[in-house]
DNA sequence: ACTGAAATCCTACGACA
DNA sequence: TGTCGTAGGATTTCAGT
């Protein structure tokens, strides 16, 4: 699907609030309320946008701790079957295969330190984990919302200073 | 603060789906509209909420690449260098000092290879950067929202199997 | 075909019990 | 906290460009 600079700057004002009403955003935008419905519509419909949710702080609900997990499986394990394995541990909110010497990169919260040693012991515990080795999160630093900011790939790398 | 199960019900809720009507809230978790709306006010006052926004599908928006960098920075860099560094690229969309041999862990969103190389090498002529040490996401196996299950530490791990 | 405007329905929000 | 009343937004329809 192709998206033009309005619909880039809705879904920027969506990202931004999603309770704003379609009055404020086609304020923003220069759009008329019913026209921004419309775009917005089209948008949930092509699946650029899937959905709307509460950004919530992961403090305020016990979540005090993260780390990262690479996880070293054995020969010709199937990325399913980690997804299938990692999916099942509500502590594991990001997984994802990728190249160099590990195979996979866990993203894990958990409420202290001690339940994230526990959450790594039964991972490594899975049947094709030969190897882990994990990173706490001492701070965090950077945690934007995904797609914030226009990809326009002209020349640089998109940023201007 | 103090959060009950009533008030993590309707955080799960508004994850799920932040545009639902305080009456459909009410009615998942067995409350009147208004007594929602009353907690959501207080949870968003109290910081538990901290927004809405629209969830997007980055390669909708043209990311289809992403990336994993290890930081190896100068002896005494203060983590606030290296936020206010890297908070400078729209394509990382997350960062964290962690525990290990490296001192950071970035997540970076670009729209190719070419431009995650791109970005890593920008990165890399920071001044108290020394080394880098990337990883590019083949599949992503796991992208939770942030927050969505509940941390009870019982006696496991939460993880009922 | 896409936009802006009007009409109807429904939701949010405050007051009261 | 639940119920009620009102103001305002959401959604559909219609006309214009």
């Amino acid at each position: 699907m192709e998206l033009d600079r309005l619909d880039r700057d809705i879904i920027a004002a969506l990202v931004d609030d999603a309770r704003q009403t379609y009055a404020d955003i086609g304020h923003q935008v220069g759009l008329s309320a019913s026209a921004v419905k419309r775009r917005v519509d089209r948008l949930r419909e092509a699946g650029a946008i899937t959905g709307f949710s509460a950004r919530v702080a992961p403090r305020a609900l016990g979540w005090t701790t993260e780390a990262y997990v690479e996880l070293f499986c054995q020969g010709k394990t199937k990325p399913s079957d980690i997804a299938l394995a990692v999916a099942r541990y509500p502590e594991v909110v990001g997984a994802a295969t990728i190249t160099g010497e590990a195979d996979a990169l866990l993203h894990i919260r958990a409420t202290d330190v001690r339940h994230v040693e526990r959450v790594i012991e039964r991972i490594a515990a899975e049947s094709f984990v030969v190897r882990t080795k994990s990173s706490i999160v001492l701070s965090r630093l950077v945690d934007a919302p995904p797609g914030a900011s226009p990809p326009e790939p002209r020349n640089g790398s998109g940023t201007s200073a």
